[in-house]
DNA sequence: ATAGGGTTAG
């Protein structure tokens, strides 16, 4: 009577011991499994958890499957994940996740797609990784669709999920729908907050990034971290925020972020946007190891202060440093050749690019070089190599704007002509094509063609916006339209500031000119020196000028609308009178690591 | 138990 109990018992005892066996090996196995960082281990694990019989196991398969993912062997993560016999929503979401980490959102949304006829049911981790698969297309439809669904499933109120869409929708360009999410979300944290604000900075709307960072300050607790004050920075260079960017160096600084490859290169472009090419450079190397996005940064800002040659060998410094240029390195490199007249190193470079780095050229290369030839009055080749382009719809109108600028310049009408009927046929631009090709009649005396055209104009309802500059005081920006003195309080007063200062400049050597600007660099340690520069090259810059009381201005100009130097004049004389009477921009400027930052203004 | 979100240059 006692035999078979015994026999139960032992039995049952030896399963146990079994089992603990075999739960032991599991768990040492995914223990090895967690801290492989290298393909050889992998394998090897791989075999072993084979020979185990543990692949059986989804838990422990699920952790070979992460092991590969981690280690970007997606395709050994696929043939693994296809021998998985009851693969769980873990294995799924693993797979899917390590398709968008190398790139391929295409073949996740797919994979996701196939899940409801494995009947397996996506979660809230599942929703998040799908969602950054969208924002990586930049497929709004899809994304839209999976938020439908994830709203069924109940997932609205997860924080990941939400944080996720609210980039999806930023990326996507749609602000709104991203800020939608943003107020719906129950509980926020520094990456939902990152997200929303990221969103504004992408989309050209860094006056609500900046809004929302002040919010941010006063309502959370938490401080901001490197992702946030990146975007924060990069706000700042849209807006050409010299001050709002002094501040964020300054949280920058005191949050211990300055030795954040990705923030210092935000740095670099900020300073370089905001007339500090100084600081840029200062900030650049201490980058011990630059990649090519700050590399890129440096060129580019360079470029737009009219100093191509340094460009030009910051460009030859980081190929003889091994970092690879990309398409963007070289729109800075043609732009720098293009603004300083270096016109065979430019065609040279458009050369190397496909021939020596195999990245081919673009319509936003060859606009930078129909400028270039265009500007030293190469017009005829500009519009050969202008006619051989097969533009792409967006930056089609680029080129020919590019053309007819050039073709204005050196009073070519018969070219001004050709590519203004190129910029309105692409449909962009349209009313701006009308205006430069009726200036450029009048430039070459054709009084009767220009009074037609305008005619025309009138007759089709082509009406041209009016264009505007604006300046930022500190953290307020004052717009200003074009030939409208009067929309400033103080218009005589500006006019005759204007006078002054355009009097003063002449003394000091400068050569008026259509697309002169003042430049001057107002920070304590180069004090004093105004430049009187008059070459074009200034015209993609932002100017900088000492007032009577010593304080530190900046003016910034809209390049795009007005090239003119009494418009630069007109921004200048409004902030003397306006910014230096009322406030002492200094009191906030204190030091650190050798650069002149600014006070909490939020 | 194993899987998920945000950053820089044109």
């Amino acid at each position: 009577m006692r035999q078979p109990l015994n026999r139960n018992l032992v039995s049952a005892l030896s399963r146990q011991t079994h089992l603990s066996f075999v739960q032991t090996e599991a768990h040492n196995h995914i223990q090895r499994l967690r801290n492989c960082s290298d393909f050889v281990s992998a394998a090897s694990l791989h075999s072993k958890v084979l020979k185990s019989g543990l692949l059986a196991h989804t838990f422990t398969a699920n952790h070979l499957l992460n092991c590969y993912v981690r280690l970007r062997r997606i395709d050994h993560a696929r043939n693994l994940f296809d021998e998985i016999s009851e693969p769980n929503i873990v294995s799924w979401t693993s797979l899917i996740s390590g398709y968008v980490d190398v790139g391929r959102p295409g073949i996740a949304l797919c994979m996701f797609g196939k899940m409801p006829g494995c009947s397996v049911m996506p979660n809230e981790f599942t929703f998040a990784t799908v969602i950054k698969a969208c924002s990586i297309f930049s497929d709004l439809r899809t994304g839209k669709e999976i938020h439908a669904r994830l709203e069924v499933f109940g997932f609205r109120v997860n924080l990941v999920v939400c944080s996720s869409l609210v980039d999806m929708y930023g990326k996507c360009n749609d602000v709104d729908g991203a800020r939608r999410v943003f107020d719906l979300m129950g509980c926020r944290n520094v990456v939902s907050w990152t997200s929303m604000i990221t969103a504004y900075a992408q989309n050209a709307r860094g006056d609500e990034a900046l809004q929302l960072f002040r919010e941010f300050s006063h309502l959370m607790s938490d401080r901001p971290n490197h992702f946030m004050l990146a975007s924060i920075v990069s706000a700042c260079s849209s807006l050409g925020r010299l001050v709002s960017g002094k501040v964020a160096h300054g949280a920058v600084i005191r949050g211990g972020h300055d030795l954040s490859d990705v923030v210092a290169s935000a740095l670099v472009d900020m300073y370089a946007k905001c007339g500090c090419l100084d600081y840029s450079d200062k900030i650049f190397r201490r980058i011990r190891y630059p990649s090519v996005v700050p590399y890129t940064s440096m060129i580019v800002g360079a470029a737009k202060f009219g100093l191509g040659k340094l460009s030009l060998e910051l460009f030859s410094e980081m190929i003889d440093r091994g970092i690879k240029p990309n398409d963007v390195t070289f729109v800075g490199v043609l732009h720098a050749c293009s603004h300083s007249g270096l016109v065979d190193e430019g065609l040279e470079h458009l050369k190397s690019m496909f021939d020596k780095h195999g990245i081919l050229p673009s319509t936003k290369h060859y606009t930078c070089v129909v400028d270039m030839l265009g500007r030293t009055g190469r017009l005829d080749e500009a519009y050969q190599l202008a006619k051989s382009i097969q533009a792409d719809q967006n930056f089609g109108a680029l080129l020919w704007g590019t053309l007819l600028s050039a073709s204005r310049l050196h009073g070519r009408v018969d070219i001004a002509v050709e590519a203004s009927k190129q910029l309105i046929d692409s449909n962009q631009q349209v009313a701006g094509a009308y205006v430069a090709l009726s200036n450029t009649y009048i430039l070459a005396g054709e009084w009767d063609k220009a009074h037609n055209l305008r005619s025309e104009m009138k007759r089709n309802q082509v009406r041209k916006e009016p264009g505007c500059s604006w300046i930022e005081i500190q953290d307020s920006s004052y717009v200003f339209y074009a030939g409208d003195v009067s929309s400033c309080a103080q218009g005589t007063e500006v006019v005759n500031l204007l006078r002054e200062l355009e009097s003063r400049m002449k003394e000091r050597g400068y050569v008026g000119g259509s697309n002169g600007l003042v430049f001057v660099d107002v920070e304590e340690e180069a004090k004093g020196e105004i430049l009187g520069l008059h070459s074009e090259r200034l015209a993609l810059a932002f100017g900088l000028i000492n007032t009577p009381k010593g304080g530190t201005v900046r003016i910034m100009k809209n390049l795009r609308m007005c090239t003119d130097c009494h418009e630069a004049f007109k921004l200048i004389s409004a902030i003397v009178e306006r910014d230096f009477v009322v406030r002492d921009v200094n009191r906030f400027h204190h030091f650190k690591n050798g650069f002149c930052i600014c006070g909490d203004f939020w």
